[in-house]
Formats: C-alpha cells, structure tokens, sequence
DNA sequence: TCTGGGGTCCTAGGACCC
DNA sequence: TCTGGGGTCCTAGGACCC
C-alpha cells in the first residue's frame, strides 16, 4: 500500500474537494418557473420524433423516465408528464447566479456543466476540517435554495472522484462526506462503473476477465488493466481503483473545438439540399467561433447516415481562419468526398486547432484548395433552402409567451391551428388555460420571467445527512 | 422506442524528417 | 543496397461525460 506520512498518496487528508450537482436542474427550474408544474413529471428535451430527454423530474424518474431516452419511449411510460423544449438562456441564467456562490467559497471553481461543478475549498494548501467542509456545504445549499428555490447536492471528500461520488450519493437534495481515509473500503463494494472514464464498454472489457467491482479492479495488477483497455485508461483505472486521484481542480480551462450539428425530422437524400445545410451549419460554426473571440486551423464535417453510421472527414488549413468564407468551403470540399445516397440524419460542422488570433493572411487559405482554384472557382453554389425553421411562427410546449389582454404565460401545446396557453409566471399563484388560433395577433413570443428569490416557506427541509 | 448536442481525451496508421 | 528508430503532424474513429 503507498502510504507516506499516513496520507494515502494523492488523496488529501482533508475533505476539501467540493462538488455541486444540481438536482434535475433544467426540469428544476421549469417547475420553478412554471408553479402549476410543481409536484408533477416534467421532462425537459427534443419535441421533435428524434428527439431524447435532457431532464427528467424525479416525479418523472418514477415512471422510468430518465436522461437520453427517446421523448417517444418517454411519452409511452408516461403520458401525463409536461414535455417542454428546453430554454438554455434562461437556463444559463439560473446557472450564473448558482456559480456566483461558488465563487464566494474559493477563487478555484471548475465548472463542468451549467448545472455541475468542482471546488477547491483549500487553495495553497490551507488544512479545511471535516467540521468547516460540512458547514461550507450546508451554507451554500442554503444559500442556493435562497436565491433560485432550487435543490443542490453536496460531495465533500478529498478528491475529486470521490466528491463526485459522495454528491451522486447525497442525491436528491441531500450532503455526503466521505472522510479522507476510507476511500477504499467506501469504494470497494461498488461496480467498476463510478469510476470516472469507465462506461459500457470499458465495463464490458473489464467484466469479460472477471472484473466486476473496484475491489477486483484494485486486486487486478496495473500490467492486466493495461493489457485489457490500453496504456492511458489502465493505469487511470488502477489509480482510480485505489481510491487515489490526483486531478486538480482547474479553473478556466480554454475551448479546445467549437461544433454545430443538427439531426433532421426526416432523412434527408437531396443532395443539393445537404449541401445547403452544410453551408449553414458551417455558417453556424464560424459565427460562435468569432464570438468566442478565436480562429481555427481544422475545420471538421461529420455525417452521420440512415443506420445511425457516423463519419468524420476533416481537412487543416495553412492558418488559422474565423473567416466564415473559408470554413464553409472547406466543409463543402469535404462533403464532395461523402457519398449521401442512401441518405443522411445528421449534419455536422466543427473547427478544432484553435488559436486566439486571426490570422490575416486569407489568400493563402483560399488557395489551400486541392489544385488551387477554389477562390476563383467556388464548388457549386449552395441550392436555395426550404425555409429555416425559425422563419414560421412555432409555437413550442414551454415557450414563453405574452397575450395583449391576459399579459405572460407559456405554450402548453398546440396542434391543428390552435395553441393553448397557460397564464402564469414565476412568482404566481399557478394559472388557467386558454386556447387561440396560432395567428392570433395578440399573442406574441415573450421573454423568461426571472425566478423568484426566495421560496415558498412551506419549502422543505430536505434529506438528512449521512456523513 | 431507435438513439440530441456540446464537448474532452485516447489510439493508431501513414507521411515526413532527421 | 538495405535497415533502423524517434518525433511530429495529420486523419479517422471510438469511448466517455453532461
């Protein structure tokens, strides 16, 4: 065993690794926002026949409604739950005032989603007992449900794995604390799965030479994991199966790619047609990547056909560009290479290479061309596109919306020229439905009403602790 | 009931250079 | 006339995460 000093190697003696999960965060703040949804299955995600569930409510998770499965199979185990497309900006929102919270804890925040984070409650060292670690915790779930209504879940331990693990634990609405010292034993008994990197297929591999458990992955000699799923995932594995992780907590971490893929209602054969979205999507990508404030060297479609086979085909360019000209040629020359006869469900266009600058230099990318000429012979132009979605009016289930007279509320559902609203906002008592024709030129899109600061005192108190 | 969209990291082979 | 090994870049694919 690699003890040193009597600190297990590369898990700190104290608890002073925190992580955040919020609990059903998108369907979380949709029932914050929407009170009639209080108490009932929400699911959050595609509306579309493809489309798969972002967030499911916990009263959702009981009909077995979880994350990734199709919206159909969702609707079929359960038909009364409120289905809503997602609203990420308001989303992002409810995100920024969550990560202001952290960020009073300890200038080390790592955020890994809108809704998940890592913080480093000891930054340079500084000792943080498990009694300071547990009243942080308790603080900021306070201070959480405070300023959003929202639940969050705590992790403390000594490491990021098992902060994450402990947070897992502690869901919904609760706090764990693994205490720095019995990470093995606490992990032991568990599937090799909590391991953070191990999926279905790494579980496969693993569980094929009889390795179900951290315990037999720890038993296991690193030379076997290594043999079994390949230089870099066997040693993190038998790390990781020692209940050691050194991973520090990072804040600010550069994008390394930028992307925009859209999967279609319906296959898409017409290859004048494919064209067309590859151009727009290639559009897509070099706008967010302007906004970011970078340029890119590799520019990346991805295609992906009627069998659900996906490919990728990527070409580097002489500089880096955020000329959106230039991406969208490339992505068309690399479309010239694919055959999309037999039909194409998803598009995608991706830079990746990226540096902080513009490189001014268009002429030499323009000329990059596989014989030179592309600047002064384009590929054929685009065809002319069917209409983008966002061109007619949609009224999506969720969606805000303001009626002249009845003032805010949101879509319920609409269908044959009608669409039903409900009249409610964040801070109200919840509201009554009332249907309209989809042209009706008092209803217009409306804006997210900010959540409301405080809860309803009736609120619970959410779950005891376990430590 | 067929499987979203945004990412990260790793592997492996071939080209090319020394 | 044949045989090397190492390093870097590019491309393609796959696993995994939220």
């Amino acid at each position: 065993m690699s003890v040193r000093s009597g600190i297990i190697r590369g898990v700190r003696g104290h608890p002073a690794i925190l992580h955040l999960d919020m609990d059903a965060f998108y369907a979380a703040v949709e029932q914050r926002a929407k009170p009639s949804l209080r108490g009932k299955p929400v699911v959050v995600g595609g509306l579309g026949p493809r489309g798969v569930v972002a967030t499911a409510s916990y009263e959702a998770r009981t009909y077995g409604v979880h994350s990734a499965m199709p919206v159909a199979q969702a609707r079929a185990r359960c038909p009364n739950a409120a289905y809503l497309t997602p609203r990420f900006g308001l989303y992002r929102q409810v995100s920024d005032t969550v990560m202001e919270l952290l960020a009073e804890l300890s200038p080390l925040v790592e955020p890994l989603s809108l809704d998940e984070a890592f913080v480093d409650l000891a930054v340079g060292g500084a000792a943080v007992t498990t009694e300071e670690a547990l009243t942080t915790g308790r603080a900021l779930r306070a201070r959480i449900r405070a300023a959003t209504g929202l639940s969050g879940s705590v992790g403390l331990a000594g490491s990021k794995m098992l902060a994450k693990i402990a947070s897992e634990q502690a869901k919904p609405d609760g706090l764990v604390l693994i205490a720095p010292g019995t990470e093995r034993e606490f992990l032991a008994p568990m599937s090799v799965r909590v391991l953070p990197g191990v999926g279905p297929a790494t579980d496969r591999a693993l569980r094929r030479a009889g390795i179900g458990t951290v315990a037999e992955a720890a038993a296991a000699g690193k030379e076997e994991l290594v043999r079994l799923l390949g230089q870099a995932q066997g040693v993190a594995v038998h790390t990781m199966a020692q209940g050691v992780d050194d991973r520090p907590v990072v804040a600010e971490r550069d994008a390394k790619s930028v992307s925009v893929e859209d999967t279609f209602d319906t296959d898409l054969t017409d290859r004048p047609l494919v064209r067309a979205q590859v151009d727009r999507l290639a559009g897509r990508c070099a706008e967010r990547l302007r906004t970011a404030g970078r340029s890119a060297r590799t520019v990346v479609l991805k295609v992906r056909g009627h069998d659900f086979t996906t490919l990728t085909r990527s070409e580097t360019l002489r500089g880096p560009t955020d000329e959106p000209a230039v991406i969208r040629e490339a992505a068309a020359r690399l479309l010239e290479g694919v055959d999309t006869t037999a039909g194409v469900r998803l598009l995608g266009v991706g830079v990746t290479a990226l540096a902080g600058y513009t490189q001014e230099d268009l002429f030499a990318q323009r000329s990059q061309t596989p014989g030179g000429h592309a600047a002064t012979a384009p590929p054929e132009p685009p065809a002319p596109a069917q209409p983008p979605p966002s061109a007619v009016r949609r009224w999506l289930p969720g969606l805000d919306v303001r009626h002249v007279k009845h003032g805010p509320g949101w879509v319920q559902g609409s269908g044959v020229g009608r669409v039903t609203v409900r009249f409610e906002q964040p801070g109200s008592q919840p509201g009554r439905v009332r249907t309209f024709s989809m042209d009706d030129p008092e209803l217009e899109p409306g804006e997210p009403l900010p959540l409301p600061a405080q809860p309803l005192p009736s609120d619970g108190e959410g779950r005891p602790e376990s430590l």
